[in-house]
DNA sequence: TTGAAAGCGGTACCAC
DNA sequence: GTGGTACCGCTTTCAA
């Protein structure tokens, strides 16, 4: 069954004006004082011809186009995609629609993408941003639309973040391998430019403070985000004279990064003698043939309340201060 | 900097008339034989103005959109991540913008979701469907849309359909096993309403009457495809009095599944004995500690000559036949 | 070579 | 209570 299409249409089976079915679309038909046997009659003839409204005329008219936009780094990224299915489940909860951008963590991109999702009129950004400050960012934007930042802190003025709790996460799986008794630690952190590597880097030290452990002891090693990364890190590390045998990788895709390394060079029997540490969690981690403490991020929550703050901003233009979202640590035996 | 946003201010400005601006814009201008100074004037005012058209008015107009649609069963779903980073990535390529929606494998929020896009007016659809027959997704639909099916075919005249070599990849992976001296096999199937899952076990099939393995001895389990789904098929397996020493697990899904099976009833230990083949792959795979042979899949390849197929009907409404994609095998020893 | 005007499909104000 | 109508920003035809 073809729908039918245009609010004239119905008007005309319905023997009413545009303005009248507008009204009933709408719900506006009680407000307005519209008779019900007309209200009836217009519903009924918009509910068996499947009339669907054009979104685009009214996104013209309203100047809203009922459309978030969610950027992020690496869509295939198991952490992302996560991310990514939960915010677009709770935009649809909410009437939204979501368009993606893929940046592939390059900044120039990542301009390009939001542009376009402005020329697309969204209502609202959603952003996994590696740039370190608002105003880069603000600078570069055509129009002021509402953003919430994911996973990742902005510094400046009213930015608002969703992130999980990185330094107490970290804090919490650091201080778990103390008490199991691991001591020589090497720490793959990641790019310090982004907030979540510091606030991980932080957290791993305050364990270390905690237990009366010196900083100087770890070797810490800072790249990139990505698992090329986590094996520039890897190779670094074993480069290295002084060996540590206990390594924590700031995120999964460094984790990969670090399995690769041991891989490529064959060294995978290396993973038997060492603990290893991850901030991010996946299922297949359960069944590797070595120990992995996890932190696991709620990913859900995390889409949610990016959700949540954006619509309540949107729509109540509500000022929200920033979420966290507590984590939990998984700790493996093996 | 803000930037300006009207044609009328632009042409204001560059002191012409809007269509003037908008056949400059559109690249129209020699064509209509627009004054070559004007030309400069009306261009330079763009530029330094950061011009942006709006989208949706430019999509009322034109009823198109630029903007194509993605529906995934699991968005979160390894593979389909992958996909749908191919699928963003060569459709901003050619200058559209993707929205995606996920549907949970729930028919009836596949339906619901399409609908979203249709008012949305995309202009063209990539579906991961579990719809048998094209016929039940069209009747659903207000609009007649190119559409591109992914992953999957659906039966129906004119179906275009972008998939993996299954049952070869299927049957490669299954005659390696056979090469190896594997004999007993269970095969986790999915479901098998849904083409992927038949052709990969034709491909099995293949495989065993190419050995001259009698089929009747393999015990085939069908399920979902979801992990939950496995998990029950594995259930199933393992309560059957016969076991088999060779599990084939239609999707890494399955795979998981059955994972999570042998986790939650603690019978871990035999994974030792037991060699699996999957028909997917991961990162992770390569560090269990036993010997999974999987089948690789372009995912890659998938997105883009998805969308290749779907622009060619938009743009050049070339009819085109459906895609296979090669898949390779890589076997691991333990 | 350029400008005026209609119209895409809605919304909302205002007059009846 | 209901209908007429202007307008959102852009494209395109037609007249000047």
């Amino acid at each position: 069954m073809k729908k039918e299409n245009s609010i004239v249409a119905i008007a005309k089976k319905a023997g009413v004006s545009k303005a009248t079915v507008s009204l009933v679309l709408n719900g506006k038909a009680e407000q307005h004082r519209i008779g019900k046997a007309t209200v009836a009659r217009v519903q009924g003839i918009i509910d068996d011809t499947g009339y669907v409204p054009n979104e685009m005329a009214r996104a013209l008219r309203l100047k809203k186009t009922k459309t978030l936009g969610l950027v992020v780094g690496d869509l295939a990224n198991y952490f992302f995609s996560q991310i990514e299915k939960s915010v677009e489940y709770y935009a649809r909860q909410a009437g939204y629609t979501l368009i993606i951008g893929g940046t592939n963590n390059d900044p120039a991109k990542e301009v390009e993408v939001i542009d376009s999702m402005l020329a697309r009129s969204v209502d609202g950004l959603i952003l996994v941003s590696s740039r370190k400050d608002i105003k880069e960012i603000k600078d570069s934007l055509s129009k002021d639309i509402p953003i919430v930042f994911l996973d990742r802190k902005i510094q400046g003025g009213g930015s608002v973040a969703v992130t999980s709790s990185n330094r107490k996460g970290m804090s919490l799986l650091t201080e778990g391998l103390i008490s199991k008794g691991y001591r020589d630690f090497a720490y793959l952190a990641g790019l310090s430019t982004v907030s979540t590597s510091r606030e991980r880097l932080d957290g791993f030290k305050d364990a270390l403070k905690k237990a009366g452990l010196p900083l100087d002891d770890a070797i810490v090693i800072k790249s990139g985000f990505s698992a090329t990364d986590g094996e520039d890190a890897a190779l670094k590390l074993f480069s290295a004279k002084q060996m540590s045998h206990t390594i924590i990788c700031a995120s999964y895709t460094i984790f990969e990064g670090l399995l690769n390394y041991l891989k490529t060079t064959s060294q995978q029997g290396y993973l038997e003698k060492i603990k290893i540490g991850v901030f991010d969690n996946h299922p297949l981690i359960d069944f590797l043939p070595f120990g992995v403490d996890t932190v696991v991020q709620d990913s859900d929550q995390l889409g949610r309340a990016a959700v949540e703050l954006l619509i309540n901003k949107l729509e109540r233009n509500a000022r929200s201060r920033s979420v966290e979202v507590e984590t939990t640590i998984i700790e493996r035996e093996f």
